[in-house]
DNA sequence: CCGCAGAGTTGAACGTGTTCAACTATAGGT
DNA sequence: ACCTATAGTTGAACACGTTCAACTCTGCGG
């Protein structure tokens, strides 16, 4: 319940250089969006065509390219959604002062936001792995989303009553990774109603939690601190002033 | 240096019901094969079209589909053949007994097969990634593959001097997933030389090696117990008889 | 030598995401 | 009222992955 909400604001707005406008374009962007967003869920990504898109909103195929520059583009919009909806979660179901009860708390808040779309999330998914996607969790472009997202888990840890001693600092990152995972495997996960999933996140809090209290235990220095040498190395590089030495690629 | 060398052999083979026999055709779908894997290696995925590949092999567009089902199936030979060449790589590598010594010469061994195609990684995960995909590392297709992915790691634990404790039966299934998370770092990695997958996969090594040194102390009993029931959620069902419940969905 | 079954092979055709030069509508200045 | 710059919009065209009915080749029994 803290930190944010700027972060947010900027989150929006991942393409940069497309027309939004205030008047008449902003209405026709909308309707488009709308819908995509409801033959997404509805018929699938892959079954959802530009040009089903275009006719049911009642415009040219053109006309959506104008605004969405490209269909995977219009996925990034789903995601923000989504990102929002479970925020929005998450802030309900923080009540407890249980560090397991929060944590668990927000990795269901996440399931549930998720779930009407599992049918398709094999679709989508691979519009966020590209590591060249705007939407990949690890690029550039998303830095204020990744921020806000862990940001959240950030609210996990310092609601909470329980002291997460040396690795108070990477806890937050840490958590947010162990989201990412649990996500990736609810992809994957075609147990009835995602039940497996559910289990996977009660397993995780619980154990997540047990560790956190052993790593204040004086012995655990030295793994706290590969811990913490690892995040750093995991750690996307701030963006250093200039002058990139190397074959560096691409 | 123990375990598999049949599951490999099972490993082979994933597409079902498509030509290869013994005669003409064979060296057809080989010259298909090596047509495509060359212009992959120097092109890239996304750049190189069924109509190249078949104008330099020098054959149809259609007879390439009749022995590739699609152009991914093309990339899950790709992957066959990497994983081939990381098996070769580790046991060359693991000939010290110390355990941070072979997991992380194995790691780097994996990477080391992959380098050459780090510029075109980011198009082929998202064929890895595809849960729908035979080539996905937790579809039922790759089963034996994943085995001898496992395997690869079960050799690293039992070749070396480490005790793993209450860990014993988990570690290499870990390890792997460990692996498995170093490849996707590997994948977004752009810095030179992608230095920073190799950092990472040293602290990983390190950290890896104290944690399962601190889970044979009396204390972690709990957290052990833990991570074998996560893993227990974590792994795929095994193919029960029959009638499953339930909604199901696809 | 013929016939023929099956493997091997062809290329036109389909539906897709995407591009773009051209068109129309709108608003603000004169 | 006219002009004009800009926003909004169009649909034909392109390159791609994929499909498929039709073709050719090969080996073998009669």
């Amino acid at each position: 319940m803290s930190s944010d909400s700027d972060e947010v604001a900027q989150a929006r707005d991942g393409a940069v250089g497309r027309p939004d406008g205030g008047g008449r374009g902003a209405v026709t962007r909308a309707l488009i969006l709308e819908t995509a967003m409801a033959s997404f869920r509805d018929r699938g990504y892959d079954r959802t065509t530009m040009r089903d898109i275009a006719r049911t909103a009642g415009v040219s195929v053109g006309n959506a390219y104008h605004y969405f520059g490209s269909k995977e583009e219009l996925v990034q919009e789903f995601y923000a959604a989504i990102q929002a909806g479970h925020r929005q979660r998450a802030a309900e179901v923080l009540t407890s002062r249980d560090f397991t009860d929060r944590f668990r708390g927000v990795l269901h808040a996440g399931v549930d936001e998720m779930a009407p779309y599992h049918a398709f999330a094999g679709s989508f998914i691979k519009v966020a792995i590209l590591p060249s996607s705007p939407s990949s969790p690890f690029s550039a472009e998303s830095t204020a989303a990744r921020a806000a997202a862990v940001g959240l888990f950030r609210d996990v840890v310092e609601g909470s009553d329980k002291r997460p001693g040396p690795l108070a600092r990477n806890l937050p990152e840490l958590l947010w990774l162990a989201y990412l995972g649990i996500t990736l495997f609810w992809v994957h996960d075609t147990s009835p109603n995602q039940a497996r999933t559910r289990r996977l996140i009660d397993s995780t809090a619980r154990l997540v939690s047990r560790l956190v209290s052993l790593s204040r235990l004086p012995g655990s220095r030295l793994v706290t601190d590969d811990i913490g040498s690892l995040l750093a190395d995991l750690r996307l590089p701030e963006v250093k002033a200039a002058g990139r030495i190397g074959t560096s690629a691409r």
